[in-house]
RNA sequence: GGAGAAUUAGCUCAGCUGGUUCAGAGCACCUGCCUUACAAGCAGGGGGUCACUGGUUCGAACCCAGUAUUCUCCACCA
């Protein structure tokens, strides 16, 4: 027989992947059972696997699998989003590199394309996931723009709109000049950008005299429509009522007074654009301006601008700078930081722009959606978010969401010539609703923006189930509202709080109960993790590397909820000897021969304490589960069978070099093995599949996997044994630090005598003896001279060492030993001789006191009487 | 500018309502071992005035206040 010495992860991850889903384990129907529903964030279409997908979906399978194993009917929904801005821009530049403009196709044309793309691309992060080895169920695979899907959001535009929450009307948008799109304020990515304040002097009308403003964009002033002062700035009070002239473009302009302007920031004026600029519209019609749009929708200058028409405003910034600067208007140019938004899609630098789009009230909306979270209905976790989350709601805006896309939903909104409109579903019941309406009903045609693709996302837990066109549906009934969601932090807003809104518009009740928020992962430098910056590796070669099991285990073992994950190979590294080491423990039973001889009792023994342990274990375990405490989880399962299991529990069984071992006590082992391999299975699926069906094990039906085995359930144990256990522990670790520190090689065996007083060693006495490597232990009842000794408990262990013994070291250390003991002793007596602590700590808490304070006494008693028999 | 969080061993983090263990884990480190499951390993070991300063308390890593540093989110100062 030959095992390979290490664990190779590549042929049992295809093997075994392939097995699960040959045999259905992932599927889920509704059936008697207590069901168990993630939904996946959908990752965008356009995405590659990236560590935080490795991270979040590592977590939603661990979650999963251990519901499956724990009989619940585990349904795990994936599926992708077609992020409309990113996609589109995808697509965008595709057809570019061929040549192809999308100005010069059709609608239908560019979506064809569209379409292609996604089914050739679309697949490629799903097909990722299954390497990572989720257990989603791939048939229920879906795609935010299946045509039942696009039918919910349609449905519920129409409902919000009756409803009442949705309007149209012209607003300040966030602008992508390159996405040629409106954004929502969430969209939108602030920066910090080192710019510069140009100071500029506009000539006081039939006059010399100059007024000087501060502004970051010289390129707007041809969209001036006054200048505004502090009514109760002493320095400007001859300019009230007076106007300027705009340089360059020579346009008369009134000097307003409103008391928003900051006097001490900049010169104390300020230009106002109402066309570019959020405050400074709301200024403009306050003072009835005029409004000035000088911008294309790509960023360029229009011919409103009389000057520089065509370029981009960045360009035109730098010339119109100069422009100024050859006419003398610039007074100044200073250094300046200052907060610029970017889209987050196209990280183009986001343009203030006035224009029609579909808004949907928030205020109404986000009330019980608050109420969820605050009443703990929807449990946010770590609950640290709770606090962001409330913030947002109560201040949230409302929400723009139409774009103007091609790639989407087309919004249900009809005109007709005289560009009134009407919202309905189709052609049909628009021209009906027209003419109901008394409205002329010839000719319409269909809104051409489509939905913000978080409108579609925030129906995907009913979505999914086809619950918001079918509510009665047995699926969306049995499954929704699902259990644990798990994503980003960062689209709390985004998603999270939308996908509550929908839920509770549709079902009064929220899609999910918990959210469990993940980190980010960054680099050992803090760093988050991005492909600009080349710092994130790659999560296939990952895998390739370290084996998946090695990296899901690397993932996890430091990431607890919502703390960003100092992401580094060597975690992996842990996570792929962890695998190693359960293969090897494998190797060592696998290995063993077989008598039928009777089983003696130190195996009997070891059995009986590690099933103690195990059971302590596990209900460590659960407690980490009911918390989302993943990685600690995960770390008391990695002891357990690091320590526990392989360290203790097999080095007590092992038979001797080239013995056998009893029938029985295998069978045993092997019982113990399999539960820690159900253990683990959830965060190492293919390393204990791959065991769990090694004739070891005996023969399976083919149905009998570990995936779908039961998860070991909670069990009593007894405290005592496990307890009594650690001073066999401690006993033996003594004998071989005293090796150690001595330079005694293992291999040679000590006497050792104990003087126990507290605890029965005897049905220990063959676990001691194999383990510290004793030559002879005898149990006395008095000092044993001219040895080393050493207290486990207030148990005196002694090992005579003949004439290798070091009497005035011996005697130091004891010495010490008493010196420690008594420092510790006085700080007890302090707090026991105080009344006030005696008055007011809990009973159990003097009592324990008490015991220590009895420990100690009797400890020094026993040190004292060894140091008088040293002489 | 507002809000929230963090600061515990070289690194990453626990420390659940203040009091079982003079502060724990994993990794890294040091020493000795290629012992016939595993050197991706075994055995043993060292390492922290719990950011700082005060306060509350019989008792503080834990509660309170302030200081410093860091991070995150939100926000329209040209």
């Amino acid at each position: 027989m030959s095992i390979a010495k290490t664990y190779n992860p590549k042929e049992a991850e295809d093997k075994w992947y392939q097995y699960w889903m040959e045999n259905g384990f992932f599927r889920s129907t509704p059936d008697a059972r207590e069901p168990y529903t993630i939904v996946m964030p959908p990752p965008n279409v356009t995405g590659v696997l990236h560590m935080g997908h490795m991270l979040n979906n590592t977590i939603q399978d661990v979650l999963i699998r251990r519901a499956r194993m724990q009989g619940k009917n585990a349904c795990w929904v994936p599926g992708t989003d077609h992020a409309s801005i990113a996609t589109e821009a995808k697509v965008v530049a595709m057809l570019k590199e061929q040549g192809i403009d999308k100005k010069s196709l059709t609608r239908e044309d560019f979506l064809k394309h569209a379409w292609e793309w996604k089914e050739k691309y679309g697949g490629i992060i799903l097909k990722q996931l299954e390497k990572l080895g989720a257990s989603c169920d791939w048939e229920r695979t879906k795609f935010t723009m299946d045509a039942d899907l696009s039918e919910s959001v349609i449905d519920t535009f129409i409902k919000f709109y009756k409803a009442g929450y949705i309007y149209r009307g012209v607003r300040m948008v966030n602008w992508d000049p390159q996405g040629k799109t409106a954004l929502s304020d969430e969209e939108v990515i602030r920066k910090e950008v080192q710019q510069k304040l140009y100071y500029i002097r506009y000539q006081i009308k039939d006059s010399d005299e100059y007024v000087i403003i501060a502004t970051t964009r010289p390129e707007t002033i041809m969209a001036d429509a006054a200048i505004c002062i502090n009514p109760n700035d002493e320095r400007y009070q001859h300019l009230k009522g007076k106007t300027v002239i705009v340089p360059l473009v020579n346009r008369e302009i009134p000097i307003i007074e409103d008391t928003y302007v900051e006097m001490e920031f900049g010169t104390g004026c300020l230009k106002v654009t109402p066309a570019h600029d959020l405050n400074d519209y709301e200024l403009g019609q306050k003072h009835n301006l005029e409004v000035i749009d000088i911008l294309n929708d790509d960023g360029t200058l229009n011919e409103k601008a009389i000057i520089l028409v065509g370029e981009d405003r960045f360009i035109a910034r730098k010339k119109i700078a100069k422009q100024l600067e050859e006419v003398g208007q610039i007074e100044k140019i200073e250094d300046y930081k200052s907060q610029i938004g970017f889209s987050e899609r196209t990280d183009a630098a986001i343009e203030p722009k006035l224009s029609m789009q579909w808004w949907c009230k928030m205020d109404e909306l986000a009330k019980p959606a608050l109420d969820y979270v605050l009443s703990g209905e929807v449990r946010l976790i770590p609950d640290k978010f709770t606090a962001s989350y409330k913030h947002w709601m109560e201040n949230v805006k409302d929400w723009c969401i139409s774009r103007q896309l091609w790639w989407g939903q087309r919004i249900p909104a009809w005109y007709n010539e005289k560009n009134e409109w009407v919202i309905a579903k189709t052609q049909e019941e628009a021209i009906q609703e027209f003419k109901s309406q008394g409205k002329p009903a010839e000719r319409i045609r269909q809104e051409e923006d489509v939905l913000d693709t978080w409108f579609s996302s925030g129906l995907w837990p009913m979505s999914v189930f086809d619950g918001v066109r079918n509510p009665e549906n047995e699926d969306f009934k049995y499954y929704y509202p699902t259990n644990d969601l798990v994503t980003a932090p960062e689209i709390l807003f985004f998603w999270v709080a939308r996908m509550i809104i929908m839920g509770h518009n549709y079902t009064e009740k929220a899609p999910f109960k918990n959210v469990y928020l993940t980190g980010i992962v960054r680099d050992k430098l803090g760093r988050k993790m991005s492909k600009s910056l080349g710092n994130s590796p790659d999560p296939i070669e990952l895998m390739e590397q370290y084996g998946t099991d090695g990296v899901r285990v690397g993932m996890l073992l430091s990431s607890p909820a919502g703390n960003d994950l100092m992401f580094d190979v060597s975690y992996c590294e842990q996570g792929r000897n962890f695998a190693n080491k359960i293969w090897n423990a494998f190797r060592l039973v696998k290995g063993w021969e077989t008598t039928d001889s009777p089983a003696t009792a130190a195996p009997k023994t070891a059995a009986q304490w590690f099933e103690n342990r195990f059971n302590q274990a596990v209900a460590e375990i659960d407690e980490h589960f009911k918390h989302y405490r993943l990685s600690d989880a995960l770390m008391t399962t990695y002891k357990l069978i690091w320590d526990d299991f392989c360290a203790w529990y097999l080095e007590l069984v092992k038979p001797a070099y080239q013995m056998p071992i009893e029938q029985e006590t295998l069978e045993t082992v092997k019982n113990f093995f399999q539960k820690i391999l159900s253990l683990a299975h959830p965060f190492m699926p293919f390393l204990t599949e791959e065991l769990w069906h090694d004739e070891l094990f005996g023969q399976r039906d083919a149905k009998d996997c570990i995936i779908v085995a039961p998860y070991p359930e909670i069990a009593g144990f007894n405290e005592n044994i496990i307890k009594e256990f650690a001073s066999v522990q401690q006993i033996i670790s003594e004998v071989r630090n005293v090796r150690n520190s001595k330079g005694i090689s293992p291999k040679i065996a000590l006497p050792l005598a104990i003087n126990a007083t507290e605890i029965d060693y005897s049905k220990y006495q063959d676990s001691i003896i194999k383990l510290a490597n004793i030559e002879e232990l005898t149990f006395v009842k008095d000092k044993v001279a001219g040895a080393v000794s050493f207290l486990a408990g207030r148990d005196e262990c002694y090992i005579a060492l003949a004439n290798n013994i070091d009497i005035d070291a011996e005697r130091e250390r004891i010495r010490k030993e008493i010196e420690y003991l008594q420092g510790f002793l006085v700080s007890v007596d302090k707090k026991l001789s105080n009344e006030r602590f005696v008055a007011n700590a809990k009973p159990e808490i003097v009592e324990n006191e008490q015991n220590k304070k009895a420990d100690a006494e009797a400890k020094i008693k026993i040190l004292t009487e060894s140091l008088a028999s040293l002489g």
